[in-house]
DNA sequence: TTGCCGCACCTGACACTGTCAAGTTAAAAG
DNA sequence: CTTTTAACTTGACAGTGTCAGGTGCGGCAA
């Protein structure tokens, strides 16, 4: 792989997660990798080429992440918590990435995963997590899509809320302290009560 | 309230509805009002400005239907799970408001609620509509903030999962259907027992 | 009636942006 | 030794936000 892609990758996701999908501009990283205005076309076809790489590469880097966290719990409830704590850890160490997969124009087009297998394998852990514990005797009130699609509002919520900024503006550390107690708290109502 | 002021931030949230927050053009406004391109500027300082005036008029908005759709229920809970619904129809029905609220550059920058009076209130709406469910016996085992944040964490989530078309791009009607369902199932899990 | 003020706009210019077209230059391939 | 190709560069164009400076016109004091 070529130095002057990962350098204008590396930029341009920096660039995003300080000021927004808005803030990217090619003609500025461009200037930041001290090589002529023209010189990310070589790399990348248009503004869209370049978005769609990093989605795509955000979305293998959060499957990555969803399964290493959720690997270590044979409890299949508390590994679908870990891989939830592990996505909003996502957003937070990665907002460039984050932002550019979630509120890029790419996305509003057609169907997700469609268009992007990369997004639809990240998909697949989650529905296989949430499968496991609703097998164990997680919450027999829904199915199990349901139940993956829960998990999923809450924590992708959170990693918003947070991550935007709109709860408050605090440092990563405390960030995922919130995280965690709320996405454990809502394990702890899913957990299948003894009798 | 002047007409063209109006018609512009119509244009605007139209625009941003239907391509995002990054496609708002003041110039294309103009064009669309049948104005000259600094009319805009007549009304609003910036392209900031303009931004943060649809943000305050859509949380205003947001409090507005959050607490019409809570009204009706006497059971707390049901009430807080009618505003979670609202929340995400909120998204649906305005999306043009909703992106520029959690999206806009103007969220990343300092607390939101302290530049915002109007977010203040909106989060004011939330907080009291969970202090009440919690008041009632709901989720006793967290704080009624948490069980606030859960919720909001849970519609926020479901609301941009939806509307940036991660989901599916379904008919707003189904996009309904889909988060009425996931957060009707939250709201049966929080419910206490009766023992 | 006249002169002036200020509101609601307009025209023009600037720097900046994405992107098309057309070089350049140095290494690899024949 | 020529030709091709990869990795860029320079130049130009339309479109963008925004600053500076008009313009016309209704209202209002003299």
């Amino acid at each position: 792989m070529s130095d002057l892609r990962k350098v204008i990758i590396e930029a341009s996701v920096s660039m995003i997660a300080k000021d927004g999908v808005r803030a990217l501009s090619f003609r500025e990283v461009a200037k930041k990798a001290k090589v002529s205005h023209q010189a990310p076309y070589h790399y990348f076809e248009n503004h869209f080429a370049i978005l769609k790489t990093i989605a795509e590469d955000g979305f293998r880097m959060l499957a990555e992440q969803m399964e290493a966290a959720a690997k270590p719990h044979p409890n299949p409830l508390q590994a679908l918590t870990a891989s939830g704590i592990a996505y909003v850890q996502f957003a937070v160490e990665h907002l460039g990435y984050f932002r550019v997969m979630f509120q890029s124009p790419l996305i509003s087009e057609k169907k997700l995963a469609e268009r992007m297998p990369e997004a639809e394998q990240a998909h697949g852990v989650l529905l296989s997590l949430a499968k496991n514990a609703w097998e164990s005797g997680v919450a027999r009130d829904m199915d199990s899509e349901s139940l993956a699609l829960l998990c999923w509002s809450t924590a992708h919520g959170m990693a918003t809320l947070l991550t935007e900024g709109v709860i408050s503006q605090e440092k990563p550390k405390e960030m995922m302290k919130i995280a965690t107690q709320v996405i454990e708290a809502l394990s702890a109502h899913l957990k299948p009560k003894p009798e």
